[in-house]
RNA sequence: GCCGGAGUGGUGGAAUGGUAGACGCGGCGGACUCAAAAUCCGUUGAGCUUGCGCUCAUGUGGGUUCAAGUCCCACCUCCGGCACCA
């Protein structure tokens, strides 16, 4: 794939300032030749563990919005390296995945080779920036050394029964060829292309999340993330208290069991729904609702989710003919099966309150079922006709014994009756479901699994003449079969299993994944007897679920990192990425290190302690980047015409780091012109006396200003503060040598490529990646007079210039004495003067 | 509907409760130039005023305070996420 040559529109920023393009290939040739970043580690020093979110290698390549995250901690990196601590900065490569496959289905293109060719383009463009990176650590999860540890990790969860198997209706998506997680689905069509998907059953590789559900909701508690994300994971995982309810079916059939968060309207529930796949539908319906109800099943089964989405506003349903018993109430009420409930929430069924749920409130009046108030207002009189559900809390009434209780209370007491009575009990439950962990794919990691092939008398198959595609054939024709029911391990010693390298990895057409037509893969004999491998593969999820502790040591064969590595670097003291990971991404990360930390890998039960988003860049339209808008900016193009120091400095100056914002390149010219203006400022004469006073003030505040933003990531601020800086400086007809050497310093994390060559040019033979950071005098900071503003009754009305050190009382006298301020006091009386000295002057007059 | 975030000049954005608009982009005027670009200097919230200055102004309406973009209450709009989870 070759790339054309990029094409400045902004000839005349190239023409002018110092040759960027030669200096800016200088040093990152310099410093990959130096291996500069290189990771250290160095007794005595902090570490800091600095992690981008790393990339999927599109063939698109690099696009404005991935280096505003990897400019954001590059700063931060080369900051923290100056201030003295040892700096863990990797970069690597979530490279498995559909948009490969997809391309490698069109072309016929490898996907591997694919997948090395946008590799290398990503290296490239990432190289150009000039990140800080130790490139030794590099890493792709498709390299079978990576996936190697994620098949092990695999291979734990399956140990302690994390990793199952399950006969489940999926969302099989026919254009794509594959199951997608529920994740993955977007109103009900897929997240990539946008294809339809329908739900069907299929056997499927399931990771047991919900296991850890307390665990991940708990400990979001301890970690610091934005808001946002904290609350969409809590949001995810979806904790709900409530209790579970018998109902007797009438007709002697049994009960039905129904989940309930209002225990409290157990009096107000008048009929039950249950869900269309309730496994006691058959048990239920009479035989007068038979037809009915069976038809509407089927329709409620045929239907997609989008299609059920669809219908959220028309709620559909068919009275199944049979009743149940209330237990408060002792009343009949009848039983309905509708697709408002959900077959995998709860227990699959509800009792309907309609006078305190807006849902079933909605059925009750479509339907004309009975509609009992038993929530009160508190302070208002209980109203007969409900017009709205109430789904407050209140006091009961209409319930027995238990009128006049706060919901609160109800609730307690109501769980209690039941609990005596045999009849119910406290339940928590959870939105967050297992995870489908399969994908009928070929672009995955083979699943380490395999599976005896049996014989028709159900012995496993003996060796004997047969080749595996004679095999593969036996078990087309039903004469031979995949025992499924018992998964081997592979061993441990085995890993990696590799993919086969194999051209057809076109879909099969059926729910058979690609793998399957590689019979001299997925088929071995071992003592003597045939196996199958799993022939499904992981999704794209799993290499990065912890890429992070690869990171630690790429290299080690022996373990997935060294106990050592990960003891020294855990947790990732900082972590950026795009907020459209807020749920997947990080909540199956977190899910994994919680395994791995309860196998003893990690010391840490949370990997990333700090997480930023940074806030995605919109075109010059102020619309979303896209092909079809025509609105993407290259940044080749850009690197081309400004330089990477100039779109280094302007992706940081639009704004603050988490905020959205438009792209505009006209700004690139006020960063491209700063730079020239820097460099400019070292082709004066350098004076070797003292900076004279002013000078001293602004470098001094500016030290102290770049030191406090750049430790907060507020970079808009701090190259706002050096542009002030270098203002002052344009007037000098000398640079003094002090000013020269900290700017250099200040501007290094920034400007890298420029700030070397200059610190070079002040005859520093050493790269300053490594430099100390410099210091400020905070005596330097204080400006020696100011001018101080004089309020009177809250509007500004004079300004006094005085030196700082100008007591409370003396500032209340000159502020009195203010010719300016006298005429708005002159005919008044002086009520009150407030003095803060320092900050301003306030008069109230009357 | 629920959760999270944001509303400030022409524009991107600054502002420990204390001089609103730092810094940049753009505009305007000037210098340099045959001319343009680049560069440099000045200017740039709105309105009133010859001028000193004055009035208004941070989504809307209230409130607290000597003092509110900032704190409190109510609301509006926009963005992102979730959404029949009983």
């Amino acid at each position: 794939m070759s790339q054309p040559e990029p094409v400045s529109d902004y000839p005349e920023t190239v023409r002018k300032g110092y040759d960027f393009a030669a200096i800016e290939a200088k040093w990152q040739q310099f410093w990959l030749e130096h291996k500069t970043f290189a990771s250290r580690i160095e007794a005595g020093k902090p570490k800091a563990y600095v992690l981008d979110m790393f990339p999927y290698p599109s063939g698109a390549g690099l696009h404005v919005g991935h280096p505003e995250g990897y400019t954001a901690t590059d700063i931060y990196c080369r900051f923290l390296r100056m201030r003295g601590h040892n700096v863990l900065h990797p970069m690597g490569w979530d490279a498995f995945g559909l948009p490969a496959e997809q391309y490698a289905i069109k072309t016929g293109t490898h996907p591997a080779t694919t997948t090395r060719t946008n590799i290398d383009t990503f290296r490239r463009q990432i190289r150009a920036l000039g990140f800080s990176y130790d490139w030794d650590r590099e890493v792709d999860t498709t390299d079978p050394a990576y996936y190697k540890w994620t098949q092990w990790i695999f291979l734990k969860l399956f140990e302690k029964g994390l990793a199952y198997q399950a006969e489940v209706p999926v969302n099989w998506c026919p254009a794509l060829g594959t199951v997608l997680a529920n994740e993955e689905i977007i109103n009900g069509k897929s997240e990539r292309g946008g294809h339809p998907v329908v739900r069907m059953p299929l056997r499927q590789w399931m990771l047991r999340i919900t296991a850890y559900a307390q665990r991940l909701l708990s400990d979001i508690d301890d970690v610091d993330w934005p808001e946002g994300i904290k609350a969409q994971q809590r949001n995810w995982i979806g904790r709900s208290e409530g209790a579970e309810v018998d109902f007797a079916i009438c007709d002697e059939l049994g009960t039905l069991r129904v989940y309930t968060t209002r225990p409290d309207t157990l009096f107000g529930a008048t009929y039950m729904v249950i869900a269309p796949e309730h496994s006691l539908v058959d048990t239920i319906v009479t035989a007068s609702q038979q037809s009915a109800v069976a038809q509407y099943v089927e329709t409620a089964k045929a239907k997609s989710e989008r299609e059920r989405q669809d219908d959220t506003k028309e709620k559909t349903g068919v009275f199944t003919g049979r009743y149940a018993i209330n237990p408060a109430t002792n009343a009949e009420i009848p039983i309905w099966v509708a697709d408002y409930v959900l077959g995998g929430y709860g227990t699959g069924a509800i009792m309907a309150v309609p006078a305190h749920d807006e849902r079933d409130f909605a059925f009750a009046r479509k339907f004309s079922l009975p509609i009992q108030v038993v929530v009160a207002r508190a302070g208002q009189p209980a109203s007969s006709e409900a017009e709205q559900a109430f789904c407050g809390e209140g006091i009961a009434i209409h319930s027995g014994s238990f009128d006049g209780l706060s919901t609160r209370d109800f609730q307690e007491a109501i769980t209690l009756w039941l609990h005596d009575r045999g009849l119910g009990t406290r339940k928590v439950n959870w939105k967050l479901r297992d995870w489908v962990f399969s994908r009928q794919r070929y672009w995955g990691e083979p699943i380490p699994i395999y599976y005896a092939v049996r014989d028709t008398t159900g012995q496993v198959l003996a060796q004997g003449e047969w080749t595996p595609t004679q095999v593969a054939a036996h078990i087309a024709n039903g004469s031979n079969v995949i025992d499924y029911s018992v998964a081997l391990a592979v061993g441990l010693d085995e890993l990696p299993v590799r993919l086969p390298e194999t051209e057809d990895f076109v879909p099969t057409g059926s729910t058979e994944p690609p793998l399957g037509k590689c019979h001299d893969w997925r088929f071995f004999c071992r003592n003597g007897l045939w196996y199958a491998r799993e022939i499904n593969t992981m999704p794209q999820w799993a290499g990065s679920c912890w890429y992070y502790l690869r990171y630690l040591d790429p290299t080690n064969s022996e373990q997935l990192a060294s106990a050592e590595a990960i003891r020294h670097w855990l947790p990732v003291d900082l972590y950026v990425g795009g907020a459209e990971h807020a749920v997947l991404h990080l909540l199956y990360a977190r899910f994994w290190h919680k395994v791995l930390y309860d196998c003893g890998v990690v010391p840490t039960s949370e990997p990333f302690a700090r997480l930023i988003n940074q806030g995605m860049i919109l075109g010059e339209d102020g619309e979303k980047m896209s092909k079809s808008r025509g609105n993407v900016v290259n940044p080749d193009t850009m690197l081309a015409t400004f330089g990477a120091d100039a779109f280094r400095l302007y992706e940081m100056f639009m704004g603050p780091l988490e905020q959205v914002k438009p792209w505009a390149t006209a700004g690139l010219h006020g960063t491209r012109r700063f730079l020239n203006r820097v460099a400019a400022q070292f082709d004066k004469p350098i004076d070797d006396g003292p900076a004279e006073l002013v000078i001293a003030r602004a470098l001094h505040k500016s030290i102290a200003k770049v030191t406090e933003d750049t430790v907060n990531l507020r970079f808009n601020t701090a190259i706002a503060s050096m542009m002030g800086l270098l203002n002052d400086l344009a007037r000098l007809e000398r640079l003094p040598r002090e000013v020269a050497e900290n700017f250099c310093l200040i501007l290094a994390p920034y400007a890298p490529h420029l700030a070397e060559e200059l610190w070079q040019r002040l005859g520093h033979p050493q790269s300053l990646a490594w430099a100390t950071w410099p210091t400020f005098d905070p005596a330097l900071c204080i400006e020696d007079s100011l001018e101080l503003p004089v309020q009177v009754n809250g509007k500004l009305r004079g300004r006094l210039l005085v030196a700082a050190t100008t007591p409370a009382e003396e500032l209340q006298a000159l502020a009195l004495a203010d010719p300016q301020v006298a005429k708005w006091i002159a005919d008044k009386l002086v009520l009150k003067v407030i003095v803060v000295p320092g900050r301003m002057v306030s008069i109230v007059v009357k």
